[in-house]
DNA sequence: CAGGCTTTTGTTTTT
DNA sequence: CAAAAGCCTG
C-alpha cells in the first residue's frame, strides 16, 4: 500500500447536509431527488463504501444499478479508489441489463433456456419479426418495426402474449399480439432471449418460484439504483423483488431528467414509490456543484414550464460566469462550421484543451457535417454512439460464427454465416436443410448433420454443408475447456476469413480496418476471458460475448488511449456527464422540440431534453441556429426553437451576421405570438 | 449467383 | 440528397 487511502470519515466530511442525510439512511427505503450536478454520484459511491467499511456489510451483498456501462464504469472505479480492492471484491455495480443477464446465467433452466443461450440484438429481433410476418402473416414486412416495438413495450410492462391478444382492441394490436406469441416461440426454439427477455424473464422466475426468490433475497441485503427516474415497469418490479421484506434500498432520481419515456421508462415510478412504501424517506438534493449561476438559472426558467409533482430549486455557489451565446447562421454549413472555427480559436487562444468542449445535438445525423467541419480544421474528436461496433459487418460476421458455436439452435446465426465465405450454399439448398429441420424438429445446423439431407441435398452442395457442419462440430469439441481465443483464431486461418475481407473491402485501408475490428474483438474476449472474477463462477465463450454485446465496445476503444478529443454526442447520450464547455446546436422548431414529439404533443420530454443539455455546462453554453436547412433535398426555412423564448433574455446573447440575427429576433417575436394564438385556440 | 443498376424510402432519442 | 432495398443482367 503505497499511500494511505482517503478514510470514509474524510470523505463524509466532504458532503453537505443532505447528502450525509442520503449517505447515512440506511435501515428503509430511501429516494433521493438529485438535481444536476448536485454530486449524486458521490453521494452514491460514498454510501457504499460507507455500508461496507462502517455498517459491516459485506460486498457481495450490495447490488448497484445504473443505466449505462459508462457510469457503472466510473462509479465502481470510484468505490475502489476509496475501499481497497479486497473490500470491493464481489461488489456488483453493473446496468439493469447485465444485471438480469447474471441472473439467467445462473437461472436459466427454470426459465426454459439451454446451455449457450444467445442474445439478440436489436437488428437481430427486427430480423426475426420480419421473418415471422414473412412467413406466417403473407409478407406484412413493412409492420415490422411497429411490432417490433409494441412487443417491447408489452414486455417492459410485463404484458404476456396471451394478455396482449385479449386486450387487442385494433387490427394493429392484433397483429402485434400474434406475432408476439410467435415470437417468444422462435426466440426459445433458437435458445436466445432478447434485451426486454434480460429483465422480463428475471422478474418471471422471480415472481414464480418461491424458493429463487428467497435465494435472492437472502443474499441482497442492499439495493441502490441510480436514475431511476428511467426505469421502466419490469425494471421497477425488479427492484421490488429484490429488495423484498428487507425493503432497503437507496433510489436516485431526477423527474426533470426523465427523457426515455418513448422506450418504455415511467417517471411515474418516482411517485408510485411512496404509495408502495409508505415509510419511504425523502431527501434532496438542491445545491449545484456543476455550473456558473448564469447557466443554472437558464436551466431553471426553461423546466419552470414544465409541471413538477416534487419541488426543487437547484442554487449554485460558483461566480456568474459568461453570459449565454446564441449563434444564428445561415444555414446548417456555417453552422457547423462555426462551431468548428470557436472551437479552434478558443483552443489556441486560451489554451483550452480539445476534450473540454463538448457538442450536442438532438438527433445522430447531426453530427456528420459536424465530422466534416472538424477535419477540415483539423480538430480532434471523439464520437459517442452512431453505428455501434457490432452493426460492423465484420463483427456481425464473426459474431454469428460464435454465436452458433456457442448456440447450434441459433438459426439467425446459422444463416448469416453458412455461405461466407462463399460455401456454394444458396437459397435453394438452404430451404431444402429447412425442410429437414422442420420434419424432425431440429435447428438448421443439426439438420446439417442428419442423413436425412442426402436425399433433397445433392453434389457440391451436399459436399460444402456436410463440411461445414463437421468443421464447426470439431471447433466447438476443441472448445470444452479450452481458452477460446485461439480455437477462434483456428477458425478464422480455417476459412481464411482475413482473406475474404480484404476481397470484400473496396480498398486496402478499408480492409486494414475490418481486420483491426476483428482483432479488437478477439482481444476483448480474451480480456474478458480473464477478468472472469467476481461472482460468475462460470466464464464461457457464451457469457463473454453476451456481456460485450451489452457493452458499448467503441467505449470502450476509445476510453484505452487517454485522448484530447472534442466529444460529440446526443442529447440523450450526455445526461450523467458534465463539460467545461458546451455547444447545443439546432436549436429549432421541429428539431430540438422534435416535430414527432411536437405532433404527439410531448413537449415537456423534449424541453427535459434542453434541460439536460443545458445543465452538461459548466463554464460556458453556446446555443446554435441555423436559418435555413437542407431536408429531404429541399432547403426549408427553420424557426427558432421555442425553449429559446423560454430562457431569461437579459443572460443572451445573440450574434450572427447582422441581419440574420435581426431576422431570428424578429421571429423569434412571431414564434412568440404564433405559440400564443395557439394556446388561445385551445 | 454476384455485382451493378434503378427505385424507393426516409430522420428522433438506446440498453 | 443520401442510403437501403429491390431489380436485372452477365
Amino acid at each position: 500500500m503505497s499511500e494511505p487511502l482517503p478514510s470514509i470519515a474524510q470523505r463524509l466530511r466532504g458532503l453537505n447536509e443532505r447528502q450525509l442525510d442520503a449517505v447515512k439512511q440506511i435501515d428503509g427505503p430511501l429516494l433521493v431527488l438529485a438535481g444536476a450536478g448536485s454530486g449524486k454520484t458521490s453521494v452514491i459511491t460514498t454510501k457504499i463504501a460507507y455500508l461496507i467499511q462502517t455498517c459491516g456489510f459485506k460486498a457481495n451483498s450490495i447490488i448497484a444499478v445504473t443505466f449505462t456501462n459508462k457510469a457503472a464504469r466510473e462509479m465502481k472505479e470510484r468505490v475502489v479508489s476509496i475501499l481497497s480492492k479486497p473490500e470491493s471484491r464481489g461488489l456488483s455495480i453493473s446496468t439493469f441489463h447485465n444485471l438480469g443477464l447474471r441472473i439467467l446465467r445462473r437461472e436459466y433452466r427454470r426459465a426454459g433456456l439451454k446451455e449457450g443461450f444467445t442474445l439478440f440484438d436489436s437488428q437481430d429481433s427486427l430480423g426475426l419479426v420480419k421473418e415471422i410476418l414473412d412467413k406466417e402473416f403473407n409478407g406484412q414486412t413493412d409492420s415490422a418495426a411497429y411490432c417490433q416495438n409494441t412487443i417491447s413495450n408489452w414486455k417492459n410492462d410485463l404484458t404476456t402474449p396471451s394478455e396482449a391478444m385479449t386486450n387487442a382492441d385494433t387490427e394493429e394490436y392484433l397483429l402485434a399480439a400474434q406475432v408476439y406469441a410467435q415470437y417468444q416461440r422462435y426466440l426459445r426454439a433458437y435458445n436466445a432471449v432478447d434485451f426486454d427477455d434480460l429483465i422480463l424473464l428475471p422478474v418471471s422466475l422471480l415472481m414464480a418460484d418461491e424458493e429463487l426468490r428467497d435465494r435472492w433475497q437472502k443474499k441482497v441485503r442492499y439495493l441502490l439504483v441510480d436514475e431511476c427516474q428511467d426505469t421502466n415497469g419490469s425494471q421497477y418490479e425488479l427492484i421490488r423483488l429484490l429488495a423484498g421484506y428487507r425493503r432497503c434500498f437507496t433510489l436516485v432520481g431526477d423527474d426533470d431528467q426523465s427523457i426515455y419515456a418513448w422506450r418504455g421508462a415511467r417517471p411515474e415510478n418516482l411517485e408510485r414509490l411512496s404509495v408502495d412504501y409508505p415509510n419511504l424517506k425523502l431527501v434532496k438534493l438542491e445545491q449545484n456543484y456543476r455550473s456558473t449561476k448564469t447557466i443554472l438559472k437558464a436551466a431553471n426558467t426553461l423546466i419552470a414550464n414544465n409541471p413538477h409533482v416534487y419541488d426543487k430549486a437547484l442554487w449554485s455557489d460558483l461566480g456568474i460566469g459568461d453570459p449565454i451565446r446564441v449563434m444564428v447562421t445561415r444555414n446548417e454549413d456555417a453552422e457547423s462550421e462555426r462551431v468548428a472555427a470557436e472551437i479552434q480559436s478558443r483552443h489556441l487562444r486560451y489554451d483550452i484543451p480539445y476534450r473540454d468542449f463538448a457538442i450536442l445535438y438532438r438527433g445522430n445525423h447531426q453530427a456528420r457535417l459536424l465530422e466534416i467541419k472538424l477535419q477540415a480544421y483539423r480538430i480532434p474528436y471523439k464520437m459517442n454512439g452512431g453505428t455501434s461496433f457490432f452493426s460492423r459487418a465484420e463483427i456481425k460476421d464473426l459474431m454469428g460464427y460464435l454465436r452458433l458455436l456457442v448456440n447450434p439452435s441459433d438459426d439467425n446465426a446459422f444463416l448469416r454465416v453458412v455461405n461466407l465465405p462463399r460455401r456454394e450454399i444458396g437459397p435453394a439448398t438452404l430451404e431444402k436443410v429447412g425442410n429437414v429441420a422442420t420434419d424432425r424438429n431440429v435447428s438448421l445446423f443439426e439438420a446439417c448433420g442428419y442423413k436425412d439431407i442426402e436425399e433433397s441435398v445433392t453434389g457440391r452442395s451436399l459436399k460444402s454443408l456436410q463440411d461445414f457442419e463437421k468443421w464447426m462440430t470439431t471447433l466447438r469439441k476443441r472448445l470444452e475447456g479450452a481458452s477460446p481465443v485461439p480455437v477462434i483464431e483456428q477458425m478464422i486461418y480455417d476459412m481464411d476469413y482475413y482473406g475474404w475481407i480484404q476481397e470484400q473491402s473496396s480498398s486496402t485501408k478499408a480492409a486494414e480496418r475490418r481486420i483491426e475490428n476483428v482483432r479488437f474483438l478477439l482481444d476483448s474476449i480474451q480480456r474478458m476471458m480473464e477478468s472472469a472474477w467476481e461472482e460468475d463462477e462460470t466464464a464461457g465463450l457464451d457469457q463473454a460475448i453476451s456481456k460485450l454485446l451489452l457493452i458499448d465496445m467503441l467505449e470502450r476503444q476509445e476510453e484505452e488511449e487517454d485522448e484530447d478529443k472534442v466529444q460529440l454526442l446526443t442529447l440523450h447520450a450526455s445526461k450523467g456527464l458534465e463539460y467545461p464547455h458546451v455547444f447545443l446546436i439546432g436549436c429549432e422548431e421541429e428539431l430540438l422540440p422534435h416535430r414527432n414529439s411536437i405532433e404527439n404533443d410531448d413537449i415537456e420530454e423534449e424541453r427535459r431534453l434542453a434541460y439536460v443539455g443545458i445543465t452538461r455546462a459548466k463554464r460556458t453554453l453556446c446555443i446554435t441556429m441555423a436559418a435555413k436547412r437542407r431536408q429531404y433535398g429541399e432547403e426549408i426555412d427553420c424557426l427558432p426553437s421555442r425553449f429559446l423564448d423560454e430562457l431569461p433574455e437579459e443572460d443572451l446573447v445573440w450574434e450572427g451576421r447582422g441581419d440574420e440575427a435581426e431576422n431570428v429576433k424578429k421571429e423569434r417575436g412571431q414564434a412568440s405570438l404564433s405559440a400564443l394564438k395557439a394556446m388561445l385556440n385551445d
